[in-house]
DNA sequence: CTTGCAAAG
DNA sequence: CTTTTCAAG
């Protein structure tokens, strides 16, 4: 089972870059997408429904902004957007699909980068996601929280560690945020995986950050630790630039 | 000695299309520009005062909006911005550089083609520039009024004349008002020089106005009688695109 | 630096 | 369809 999750910085950015022609030869079963900058209207045929996959979106209100989804090979039992918190919910950042026992989330968590209120909003998403989190484990089921987590655990997960302890996205509060997530159960696939691969999947389009491989790695799949146990192999594709994050892609054991 | 006139659609795009590269090849000795949408601080030092000229602008308030400019070998005695029309001052739209008995303008007619009330503002603009044009041939200076007058003056003048009857830069008291400006003594020099050309300076960006030739001649050169009797030539430069218009390049006999 | 927006042409 | 601005990342 093949699962990527892929913040596109537009979809139809993305596609222009050749997204949908790559698509079909990944052999993903599911695929998380963040940031699509479109709202259904704006979206192609190709965009909702690429050949042999089912789409599902949640948009942002706002036009151009935000918003999640997720492409399946299967047609799930069940598919849930949002949160059901409604000042979450209109910025388009949390989509579920269920799958029998497995449940499969795309989630696209807030930056704090463009300023202090967009940062208080950041720690308020963080406060009220924890207990969400907590609550999903308790279920029993298997899920793959898949996404943009916009938070780079430790020094290893970004290239500049010591100069960026100060800016959004490596915050002590962000940090100790994501080790009390894991302390819960959840497991930081890519991490336990490699142990010593940086693996950054984002790097800033300012400046040569992407030539000189200034990257942080913030997009994860954090799955519950029977799935987590699934886990084979992950790799980053970087052979064609779709945005300014590059996908992230799993191989599970067993079927979808 | 020769003059250009340019609408850019953007003096930052031109550049980066090579026009500051094609300048210095024309020989120009003077070269007025409009539609710079970038004030002063906006602009390189190249596009102030590119090698060999002086650098005027009369920029608009509202930024990346408009504005028209003069670049001139000799040092002018005297620049004129605006025509004292506050309202119409701040589109930055009208400026004059004197040089010994002749005078240089830089003039961008508004468009009405963006809608009625564009079009109540370009009327606006007609009815009060008409006598500042009567009052000039009374000056008893040799003028030429280089620039985006925003009207084809007759069926010779654009590609589909018919269907443009009901448009703006072709309705009939557009039309008729140029009339009346040449009835006044201006002399339409293009016009003049070649009676059968049509000398189209502007294709929409739209469709394939460009490769199908669909274009307007709305960019002049409009001269005192006396300096239309100097002109010499005229050509219209298409090998490079530095926008929607094509310069206008017009050779007078004597020295500036 | 880039996406997508809106205004203007 | 294009340039530019603006917000956001």
């Amino acid at each position: 089972m093949r699962i990527i999750s892929a913040n596109l910085n537009g979809i139809r950015s993305a596609a222009n870059k050749g997204f949908f022609d790559w698509l079909p030869q990944t052999g993903a079963d599911v695929v998380c997408l963040q940031e699509l900058k479109a709202q259904l209207p704006d979206m192609s045929e190709a965009m909702l429904a690429p050949a042999g996959y089912h789409g599902f979106f949640h948009p942002a209100e706002k036009k151009g902004y935000s918003g999640v989804g997720i492409y399946s090979r299967k047609q799930p039992d069940a598919v849930i957007e949002g949160l059901g918190i409604p000042d979450i919910d209109t910025e388009g950042r949390y989509l579920r699909a269920d799958f029998g026992p497995l449940s499969v989330i795309s989630l696209y968590l807030p930056s704090g980068s463009s300023g202090e209120e967009r940062q208080t909003i950041k720690f308020a998403f963080l406060e009220r996601f924890l207990p969400h989190m907590r609550q999903m484990l308790a279920e029993g089921r298997e899920i793959v929280v898949c996404g943009d987590w916009n938070i780079a655990h430790q020094p290893i997960d970004l290239k500049n560690w010591k100069g960026n302890l100060k800016n959004s996205g490596f915050l002590p509060e962000e940090r100790a945020w994501l080790t009390e997530l894991l302390g819960l159960g959840w497991v930081d696939v890519w991490r336990t995986l490699y142990p010593e691969a940086p693996g950054y999947t984002w790097w800033s389009n300012r400046g040569q950050a992407y030539a000189k491989d200034v990257g942080w790695r913030i997009d994860y799949q954090i799955t519950t630790p029977g799935l987590a146990q699934r886990a084979l192999s992950a790799s980053i594709y970087k052979e064609i630039k779709f945005s300014d994050h590059a996908p992230l892609i799993m191989d599970y054991t067993g079927e979808l």
